[in-house]
DNA sequence: CTAGGTGATGACACGACATGTCATCGCGTT
DNA sequence: AACGCGATGACATGTCGTGTCATCACCTAG
């Protein structure tokens, strides 16, 4: 048995969404999770920062991405037109046509405090990129801010509405209505 | 040294913060806070789910107060001036001429991931309350989760820009300023 | 071809967090 | 005075997360 194995990070993310599936996050121990990539408990603590991190392990770029794309946008019409832009590659290649992978990754996280947690922290993640992305682009501080929180939270309530229902309608429709819906809340005139 | 001396949680919410401003939240054990308020580590996980929850212990209910005071108010004409009329209260008893000591929690809250993790936890549980509200009065479920996670934005935004700035405007003022920018902002397209 | 150098992993120790369980005590009720 | 209830103490335990040093594979220089 090689010490040495490759893909270690890889192998230690199959392991655990494995057990996560077989038993639930809580009852998941990282010992097991590392005995059965091979590993020891230390290395899996190397690859990742705690025991909630290999959850999002896939997702760790998304703030990037979205903020590369950002950067490198035409100026639009608007900010939140610009967010929404920025999103819609995003949507395209991780959410759309993966509701049901979608739905029991959802299910995991709702069984589960610690994780939830540790969601809303990505999902701040995510509104910091954006927040960053419009500064750069002269909008001041708290407009940065609040734009960045308000395109966040679209997509988020959007996403929820999308996997709550069973039509096919897409999901990037589904967050221009939020966003009509939302428009048309506050009265923007 | 009676057993039983009475107030228990207070004493170690007390202890806790002390221990917090001298040494750093990440710092201080469990072990620490409840010597000093001469109870045992048990006795700390009764009154607290876990070591983060003390720093919050001041404002558990504040998503009740805010349910309760919108579940009573008079119909509003919108939705968000309900929010923002059922938050009123708590700006004006929580916030407002406590500037500093928000501050410095605000240092605090800064200084560790786990803290901002459970800070981001209670602003959702402020936002699932207004939901709930907004159910109530019979919003369908989009909507009020657009509607109430755009309000808590805007008072987390405005509360930020307050303690960032030195003059003595009001935070309510400063509230319906990011109010109005936003409205404007998603209009303009 | 061999001697380092580099970087990832193993092995071990350890402190802190969090929880289960049962005993103990103060206090009010009857 | 006996009893019950609720809060706390005392103890044990499991998991998490980190520090530290040794070990091994691979690469590169000479």
């Amino acid at each position: 048995m090689g010490r040495w194995r490759p893909d270690a990070r890889e192998r230690l993310q199959q392991a655990a969404f494995e057990l996560f599936a077989e038993q639930g996050f809580a009852a998941t121990t990282v010992p097991e999770i590392t005995t059965r990539a091979g590993l020891t408990t230390r290395t899996f603590f190397r690859h990742f920062a705690d025991k909630r991190e290999v959850f999002f392990a896939d997702e760790v770029e998304m703030p990037k991405v979205v903020a590369t794309l950002m950067a490198e946008a035409p100026a639009s019409a608007t900010p939140m037109a610009l967010i929404l832009e920025g999103m819609r590659p995003l949507v395209e290649t991780r959410f759309e046509g993966r509701k049901e992978v979608l739905r029991q990754r959802r299910e995991l996280l709702r069984s589960d405090d610690g994780l939830r947690e540790r969601d809303l922290r990505k999902r701040a993640a995510m509104a910091d990129a954006i927040r960053e992305g419009l500064l750069a682009r002269g909008l001041d501080r708290t407009r940065a801010a609040l734009i960045a929180e308000t395109g966040v939270t679209l997509v988020y309530v959007a996403i929820a509405e999308w996997l709550d229902t069973d039509d096919d309608r897409r999901l990037d429709d589904i967050i221009r209505e939020a966003f009509e819906t939302l428009r048309s809340e506050l009265g923007a005139s």
